[in-house]
RNA sequence: GGGCGGAUAGCUCAGUUGGGAGAGCACAGCCCUUACAAGGCUGGGGUCACAGGUUCGAGCCCUGUUCCGCCUACCA
């Protein structure tokens, strides 16, 4: 047969990609239904960062969730997979003013509306990025959907959404200390610190009694929050220091004096168990300033430079003044002395800046309400989080919440609504922008602040079905079906769906969250741009092709925490691709003059009889495949639906049925010829289609060359596969059980005593029962798979004299090597045998002789394990007699 | 401080109701057999981290220990 095939021999995915994307697009076969009899299936996506571009973290994402909407889709559901971008805040005006630097200039020199025409010009320019990057994934997103979420209809979801909490009350405005990032000029939630461990110094500085001898020991990490001290405070029931409640003590330096204080609060085991109160820059301070009337001052400007009230201090930068501060307080003496000190920092999650407690006036949502709703709806089981190991950090947090700081001191976001009359101090808070004030003022003033990002991505699920309308859509696909993302923006992002979806909604956001791992690189470590060991998604799958990163991806999605990423596997799945690929170049060498039948057609009647064996067991197979494949996926098991695919496709489609047919293919039989092509067809046809939604392309590709009856264009929307009743058939798996046990057991023989692949062989089986007339309906695979050119078998068959053997449970396998065998080859080979059956067989033994374990375990496992006993046994005295037989031949 | 996860073949990892452990890669041997050398066939390789316990039986369940990783927290 000359290669005659329309296709390549390699499978090159360039091309191709672009070629099916752009088709599917054309169809509109993305494209959901707003109202369908069909079952709805919706996944919202994680908004990737508008001005962002693709990472690995993304294409996992993509991915697993491409997967499950392609796999419902073809299920028949009315898919809806709905896109869009994040117009992260802080990130985004960050980059954008990276880029204001390099040109010379800042956006305060812009002032604020020029500055975000500018970001917005940069979203024009840089925002389509990472849409096609996911559209280069093959993602199936219905694009006519997309939403950004500082579009107009979300942000009045927004408005929507703060106005109706103000007016509950769960919005409030105050004075408290925040998180502030001194570089990005903003509060930040406590969510946006990371913290960092580190091995700090505690300092323990003397402050002098006022009017007399002695002083008061205080220990502190941050020496120069010290000029920021109102009190001493220690324990009210701490017996050292009683004495001094009352007492006033005079700061070094600046010489303020302050009181000392009792509260509660103080640990009178740690440090001096006297604690310095600086109620301007510390969260616990802060509190104990409220609770004994204490002076608030601030030492340091928004800059992280100190003030005005640092005396001799101000305008140093924070750093600064703590080295001289401590410099000039050991040179005063009242430095006592420092200690080493494990502590953790915390730093600005977009800059990584050192952040500073700092108080200041910013608005909160009162979360605790909202909280226990969404505590609520995990416990039973309304929201199910998948793996179900995150269910306990879920309700850490949520339990131990505290109201969060939503207001942002930076221009790119969505401005609050509220606005202050200038006259009469009233406070407006309103969905659309109010022109007077009650008292007849025009002179109103919004609020500078705009939200934190996470508050516009918390409504996603509804805002960008059409809330506050109720729209088509909304009625279609909310609650959605599934929210896949990973850990890392649990609590940033899927908590506070949660909340806002049963607060605005009445109902869940979503019914099943399934959390996948983070990737990392080969060695574990986080990927990073300043580590250097980013994998680009986008190098990789034109190295590789996307299809083959998807299925690396799909097959390293097991439920664990992390992954560690090895470009290697994706080379190894570009291998399968081509596997594939090649069945496909197989079936069109094959397929000339035959033609083919449905293989229904090949089940009734007359027909039914050129089904051989192994076209029935593949067909068997097949159909347990198609079974496992949609239960897998059910149940988000990715790795296991990915690997059931590989085993079956290359194993057995390709290693063995593909290789038993043959004879028939090249037979002149044309009614076996026609069977063969027409089952392969069949099998190759229904593996395609289960692997489409891991590898749309290739599949898409080769699909549409099958000459098969297809009733669509396209095999995106093919009707997945399923198990057909019917089809299971347990006899052909076990005759073929049989067979491949010949096969194998001939094949070991000749790679083992290294006898050439190219030398034919004579075999002589003696069988057990009924396996005689199976062996011998079957002979020829037999003799195709393990190149045999004589076959002898019966059930009282004499072995051979000198010959290689291996014992299978229904039959023992002689190879004749006259001239041929190396003795001491095979009988060390027959001695491995033995150990291992001996060791079987003991292991067995002593079960079966233990009489609790004949009492207690289930009969069903005693019978297997006598089942075992005899099979052993048989076959240790089979090894142990061509063993002796060997070796007398060898004297 | 609290919580969670991991420790299984040389490497990366599966192992879903407890019944003597699997894959991919790597390695070794033989083969360019007419879909595929990005391939085929064969093979070697594991006290399932350690110590106890429950059980007739433990990689799996319980307790403790060690090492790694992550999340979380207001001990100045």
């Amino acid at each position: 047969m000359s290669d005659n095939s329309m296709l390549d021999k390699r499978y090159s995915p360039e091309d191709i990609e672009k070629k099916w994307y752009d088709f599917w697009i054309e169809k509109g076969y993305f494209r959901a239904r707003e109202k369908s009899d069909a079952p709805s299936y919706c996944i919202v996506i994680p908004p990737p960062n508008v001005t962002g571009s693709l990472h690995i973290g993304h294409a996992l994402d993509i991915t697993l969730q491409d997967i499950m909407i392609r796999w419902k889709r073809m299920s028949g559901f009315n898919t809806l997979w709905l896109p869009g971008t994040d117009h992260a805040g802080i990130a985004t005006q960050n980059v954008v003013e990276k880029h204001l630097k390099a040109k010379g200039t800042d956006r305060h020199a812009l002032g604020r509306e020029k500055f975000i025409e500018n970001v917005w010009e940069w979203k024009k320019q840089y925002g389509g990025t990472i849409i096609n990057q996911l559209k280069s994934m093959g993602a199936s997103c219905d694009w006519s959907r997309e939403r950004f979420t500082l579009d107009e209809g979300l942000s009045r979801a927004v408005r929507e959404v703060f106005v109706r909490l103000y007016e509950e009350g769960l919005i409030y405005r105050g004075d408290y200390i925040i998180n502030w990032c001194p570089r990005c000029h903003t509060a930040l939630s406590d969510l946006e610190v990371e913290h960092e461990d580190v091995q700090g110094k505690l300092y323990y500085f003397k402050y002098n009694f006022v009017n007399e001898e002695g002083y008061v020991t205080v220990a502190t990490t941050r020496p120069e929050t010290y000029l920021g001290d109102t009190a001493v405070a220690v324990n009210p029931e701490d017996e050292r220091y009683k004495y001094l409640i009352g007492k006033t003590v005079k700061l070094p330096v600046i010489q303020r004096e302050i009181p000392i204080v009792a509260d509660e609060f103080v640990d009178s085991s740690f440090g001096t168990g006297a604690v310095k109160v600086t109620p301007a820059h510390d969260t616990n301070d802060f509190e104990i300033g409220q609770r004994h009337n204490l002076p608030f001052i601030k030492i340091m400007t928004g800059d992280g430079k100190m003030s005005e009230e640092a005396g001799p201090y101000r305008g140093q930068d924070r750093f600064e003044c703590r080295k001289n501060v401590i410099k000039d307080l050991d040179e005063l003496g009242q430095l006592e002395k420092m200690d080493d000190h494990d502590m953790s920092i915390g730093h600005c999650y977009r800059c990584k800046t050192v952040v500073e407690p700092y108080l200041s006036k910013q608005w909160f949502v009162k979360i605790k309400p909202l909280a226990d709703e969404a505590i609520k709806a995990v416990k039973d089981g309304r929201v199910k989080i998948v793996p179900s190991g995150w269910e306990n950090s879920y309700f850490d947090w949520m339990e131990n919440i505290k109201d969060w700081c939503i207001s942002r001191q930076i221009w790119w976001g969505h401005r609050i609504p509220v606005w202050y009359c200038d006259k009469c101090e009233e406070i407006i808070v309103s969905r659309d922008t109010p022109e007077k004030c009650k008292c007849g003022s025009s002179e109103l003033r919004q609020d500078e602040d705009v939200l934190d990002t996470w508050f516009s991505s918390g409504l996603w699920p509804f805002s960008t079905l059409g809330w506050p309308d109720n729209t088509d859509d909304l009625k279609t696909f909310y609650p959605t079906s599934v929210l896949i993302t990973g850990f890392d923006i649990l609590f940033f992002w899927v908590a506070r769906m949660i909340m806002m979806g049963l607060k605005f909604m009445k109902d869940e956001p979503f019914h099943h969250v399934y959390i996948h791992a983070l990737l990392r690189d080969e060695s574990g470590q986080k990927m990073s741009k300043s580590k250097g060991n980013v994998v680009d998604p986008l190098k990789t799958t034109a190295e590789y092709g996307t299809d083959a990163f998807r299925f690396t991806l799909a097959a390293y999605a097991a439920q664990g925490r992390d992954i560690k990423f090895s470009e290697k596997r994706v080379e190894g799945y570009r291998h399968f691709i081509n596997k594939i690929w090649n069945v496909a170049r197989f079936i069109s060498m094959n397929l000339e003059e035959t033609g083919f039948v449905a293989v229904k057609e090949l089940y009734s009647g007359e027909s039914r009889n050129s089904v051989t064996l192994a076209n029935r067991w593949i067909l068997s197979r097949l159909s347990t495949v198609c079974a496992e494949i949609n239960s897998t996926l059910e149940e988000y098991r990715f790795n296991d639906a990915a690997n059931t695919l590989y085993q079956f496709v290359w194993h057995e489609l390709c290693d063995w049925h593909v290789e038993m047919i043959k004879p028939e293919l090249y037979g002149d039989d044309k009614e076996l010829k026609i069977a063969a092509i027409s089952t392969l067809i069949h099998v190759y046809e229904v593996a395609l289609s289960l692997l489409h939604p891991f590898m749309p392309f290739i599949t898409e590709e080769i699909w549409q060359t099958l000459p098969v009856e297809k009733g669509v264009d396209s095999l995106c929307i093919r009707k997945y596969p399923v198990a057909e009743d019917g089809i299971k058939d347990s006899e052909a798996e076990n005759k073929m059980n049989m067979i491949m046990d010949v096969v194998s057991g001939i094949r070991s023989i000749r790679g083992e005593l290294n006898i050439s692949p190219s030398l034919e062989l004579k075999a002589v089986i003696r069988t057990l029962d009924n396996t005689e007339s199976i062996l011998n309906e079957n002979i020829t695979y037999i003799s195709k798979l393990a190149r045999t050119r004589e076959i002898e078998i019966g059930s009282d068959i004499e072995p051979p004299k000198n010959a290689a053997t291996a014992i299978k449970p229904s039959m023992e396998i002689f190879v004749p090597l006259k001239g041929l065998i190396d003795f001491d080859a095979e009988i060390s080979r027959l001695g491995k045998e033995l150990k291992k059956t001996e060791s079987n067989l003991s292991f067995v033994k002593r079960k079966l002789h233990n009489k609790e374990f004949i009492k207690k375990a289930p009969k069903a496992v005693i019978e297997e394990n006598k089942a075992k006993y005899n099979e052993y046994l048989e076959k240790l005295n089979a090894i142990q007699g061509n063993i002796d037989k060997l070796e007398k031949l060898g004297e």
